[in-house]
DNA sequence: GACGTGCTTGCATTTTTATTCGCCAACATG
DNA sequence: CATGTTGGCGAATAAAAATGCAAGCACGTC
C-alpha cells in the first residue's frame, strides 16, 4: 500500500459517505483493508488539501476543495511529485489540479515533451525518449512544484 | 456588539489576512476592539461555515466557502435567521447565499412579499404590510431554514 | 416586580487534529 | 558489506477546536 493508493482511498471514502472526523477515516479505511493511524491520516489530508466543513445541520464533513478556474501561469505549487517511468513522467498534483497543470505544460512545453494526459490528480507526460526524463523532471519541478 | 457584527468582523479578518488558528482570530479581534474567547469563535465559525484549509506550503488558513452556483429550489438550509423589522424581514443567510435565497423567493414569492433586496449574507424582504410579517416569516423559515 | 423562556457567552473539559521524535525500510555510495 | 540518505510511519504528545454546563441578559407574561 503506497501513500498514493491510500490517498485515493481517502478521497473515495469522503466522497461516498459523510466523514466527520479523522477517526472515522481510520475506521472506514480499516473496513476496506487499509490499516493506518490518525497521524498518517492527518498528513494525508494536508497533502490532499482536504478540509472539514461545518454543515448547516451543525455537523461536520470532510470535503475535497472545489477546483478554482485557473488561468495557466498560476499553477505554481500544484505539483506534489514527479516520477519517471520509461519514456514518461508521472506527475502527481493536488486534487483536481491535474488538468490545469497539463494545460500549462501544453501551452509551454518543456523540451522533449511529446504530449500530456491529465486525470484528476495525475498528469502523464509523454516524452520523446527516456533519456530526457531527468532533465524534464527537473524543469517541471522547477516550474510547478 | 451583536453576534452578527462579530461575525462580520471575522469574515473581514480572514479575507484580509491569513488566519491560521482560532486563537489568531481571538487576537485579531481583540486588536479591533472585540473581546471574545476561542469557544465563541468556534461557534461563529460553525455558523458561518468557515473552514481551515491546508495550503500547498504546509500551512493552514481559515477560508470562507466558495459560493456554488445554485439552482433555485435547492436553497434549503441557507437561511440562518429571520427577523421582522416593521414592514420588512431581515433574512440572515449563510455567507454568499443571500442572492440564491432572494432569487428563489422572487421566483416563488410567499403571499405578502412585495420584493427582495440581497446583499452578501442578508436578504431584505419587503412586505405589503407589517401585519404579514409573522406569517411570511414562518413560511420562509419553513422553506429555507 | 417575580418568574419563565430563549439566546449568548465564558469556563472547563473533552474531543479532535497536528506535530515531534525515533524507528524502520528502501535505496544509493564508498 | 558498512554507511549514509530519504521517505514514511506509529506512538506519544502538543496544539487546536468543539462542546456540556451554568450564568447572565433581554424580553414577555402574569
Amino acid at each position: 500500500m503506497t501513500p498514493r493508493q491510500r490517498e485515493r482511498a481517502i478521497l473515495a471514502l469522503i466522497t461516498e459517505q459523510p466523514v466527520e472526523t479523522q477517526q472515522d477515516l481510520v475506521v472506514g479505511l480499516e473496513e476496506r483493508g487499509v490499516e493506518v493511524t490518525q497521524a498518517t491520516i492527518s498528513r494525508d489530508i494536508k497533502r490532499l488539501g482536504l478540509f472539514k466543513r461545518p454543515l448547516p445541520d451543525g455537523r461536520y464533513r470532510y470535503a475535497a476543495p472545489e477546483v478554482p478556474k485557473t488561468s495557466p501561469g498560476e499553477v505554481g505549487g500544484f505539483v506534489i511529485a514527479v516520477e519517471p517511468a520509461s519514456a514518461m513522467l508521472v506527475v502527481k498534483t493536488r486534487v483536481g489540479r491535474a488538468s490545469a497543470v497539463a494545460i500549462a505544460m501544453d501551452e509551454n512545453p518543456p523540451a522533449g515533451v511529446v504530449g500530456t494526459l491529465a486525470g484528476d490528480d495525475t498528469v502523464l507526460v509523454l516524452l520523446a525518449s527516456a533519456q530526457d526524463s531527468q532533465k524534464v523532471r527537473a524543469e517541471i519541478e522547477r516550474s510547478y512544484l
